[in-house]
DNA sequence: GAGATTTTGAGGTACGTAAATCAGAAATAG
DNA sequence: CTATTTCTGATTTACGTACCTCAAAATCTC
């Protein structure tokens, strides 16, 4: 039989109480009674049953998660995500507030979070957007004891408690490898396209797309990267327009969103001689679709629904101090071919 | 605040005892009695806290994994998964029998799925062998209310409950996809190994390359399959062999395991011109360490942890008659370059 | 309509932990 | 050596569900 906190007390040589309040760090207990207290727990190998204690707390985790408005599909997928788990928010014990801010908005994402101080829930996920301002801002919630995870754009290690995204140089790295390979000793140019460069996932992206590509086929030419601020209709633009400025484009990487635009331009000359090989980020709806059709010829995706998950997992664990499966959280550059697709 | 079973009674306007009767299907309660039951938890939404009962009831899971015996690192790495899984049974109120089996034998799984109906486990998790001795088997051990779970390899969708693996004719064709697009117009001989065609995830993933090769890349030759059946030495003797009667081969696919062997045949070559693509299945220590050397192109791969921690949280699901989060319990076919490495 | 049978109610204990109260013991200050 | 403060023990209630017993009520049988 698995051992109780009576257990503790009878091996300790204690009252449950003085368990109790070492167990939960309460005051009012000498140092030494604290060591045999937990040297009893070591020795006898006891493991807190936290759904007892959760029941008798009747606990519920309160979580906030802030996510960026925007009509993109990516983001959208990410809050239906965060819907879903707050529909299972009573299997789970947590309750998930849903904040959106607007996109790549510094001072409105400080403001957010600022607000957060009133009631400080116990643990937060944020698609963060990094700027001195929000770093200090994540300092001071952390500070009233906020656990905070970063979703799917990360801050600098120190900040954070977790990270619930993707390595976005190592991303790059494989659109750049999977480039190369696609157009095996091929000669001509090739575009990018990226949201902002004033993003870090983006010029994570980059890089590594730049250094692979460099690597494995350098007699590809990269073209000046262009910014289609994660919209539609600009992508659309400026891949029309660089496909009449080089008919015999090698390839297209996007490494923003905006997929919907870029896939109309490609239609419009699908029956050109000599399509370039395309590879973006993010499987949706579109992106699906046009790896389907053939217009696409790869998507690096990340799984919100994982990453949701994985965020919530991890920051439930982290309130109780719980440990954390390393290899279950952390999130895969999924590549999706045409064939593998889920 | 959660509805309680207290909330039941009252709604319903009996007691308590009632709706325990029927919550948990014991008998004495009147179809009429249980209508107005049952009527009252959908229109209140109860739903039952599973921690609560599970702690009343102090219940623990008590699961089989059935997994085949023998060195590869495939097996090896699962049986590891299910070990580390059983070291966290404490936490997760599961108690796991890991049991090995011979590989690729019918007859001994059959007698080891015989030998769970004395005490039938809640639930099993079985890398199943394709036999009609073994779906009898299977069919007996499910009539005494045992849920069942195919891991890695599966049966006819009708004999289990659930499947925790890839869809394996969708990797073969990824792979295919692959092979053509990396080798790009070339003309040659792409080699093909398998472990056994006697195994139903082998002719799977070489259905779907052969399919997708001949799509894709009508211009290479698929030679005759060879069999290692997963040795990594009798894969040693059939790539070096290959490779001297082909000095040009194009390209290498081995569906099964012993990739052990394939490696120390390539290395052999590495300096030789026109080493071919080479793609293979699953991630191992060996595998990853030739990925990064760049002797093998691409691995296709089926997390093993990830198939355990589904198979457990779907037969604990269904043990409980609770519904899954599909989304969150499909295995995902990840393919794995040198830039993506976990 | 009496007796047998089935169905329902009321109440309790248990699971493992949290959290509180209050009395008593031990340590520290003066 | 008191007076005070700090620690510790004993005990109780609660969380939401399961499961048990015993009695009472309703229904069925003849």
């Amino acid at each position: 039989m698995r051992p109780t906190v009576h257990d503790i007390a009878e091996a300790a040589g204690v009252s449950l109480a003085t368990v109790d309040r070492v167990l939960n760090r309460r005051p009012g207990v000498r140092t030494q009674t604290r060591a045999k207290v937990e040297d009893a727990i070591a020795r006898i190998g006891f493991i807190r049953d936290m759904a007892a204690a959760n029941l008798a707390k009747s606990r519920i985790y309160p979580l906030v998660f802030i996510v960026p408005q925007g009509e993109n599909s990516f983001m959208a997928g990410l809050r239906s995500e965060v819907e879903a788990a707050a529909g299972r928010s009573m299997q789970e014990r947590i309750a998930i507030r849903l904040i959106d801010v607007p996109a790549f908005d510094a001072a409105a994402l400080v403001k957010c979070l600022e607000s957060l101080l009133e009631i400080p829930p116990a643990g937060v996920a944020v698609v963060a957007v990094d700027a001195p301002e929000v770093h200090a801002a994540i300092e001071r919630l952390r500070e009233t004891g906020t656990i905070v995870v970063t979703l799917v754009s990360d801050l600098p290690a120190a900040l954070r408690d977790h990270f619930a995204g993707v390595d976005n140089v190592a991303a790059g790295r494989t659109a750049g490898r999977l480039m190369g390979r696609f157009l095996a000793g091929r000669q001509g140019k090739v575009a990018v396209i990226a949201g902002s460069m004033l993003v870090g996932d983006h010029r994570d992206r980059l890089e590594g797309f730049r250094e692979r590509l460099h690597d494995i086929a350098p007699s590809l030419q990269i073209l000046p990267v262009m910014e289609s601020h994660d919209d539609p209709n600009a992508a659309h633009a400026l891949v029309a327009d660089t496909l009449s400025d080089h008919p015999n484009l090698a390839g297209i990487y996007n490494l923003g969103a905006g997929n919907r635009g870029l896939v109309k331009a490609l239609e419009a000359r699908r029956h050109a001689a000599g399509v370039p090989v395309t590879i973006v980020h993010e499987l949706t709806p579109f992106t699906r679709e046009a790896l389907q059709t053939g217009l696409i010829d790869a998507v690096l995706n990340q799984d919100a629904g994982h990453e949701v998950r994985s965020a919530i997992r991890v920051l439930k664990a982290r309130i109780d101090g719980q440990p954390v499966v390393a290899a279950q959280e952390r999130i895969r550059i999924d590549i999706f071919l045409k064939d593998n697709l889920p």
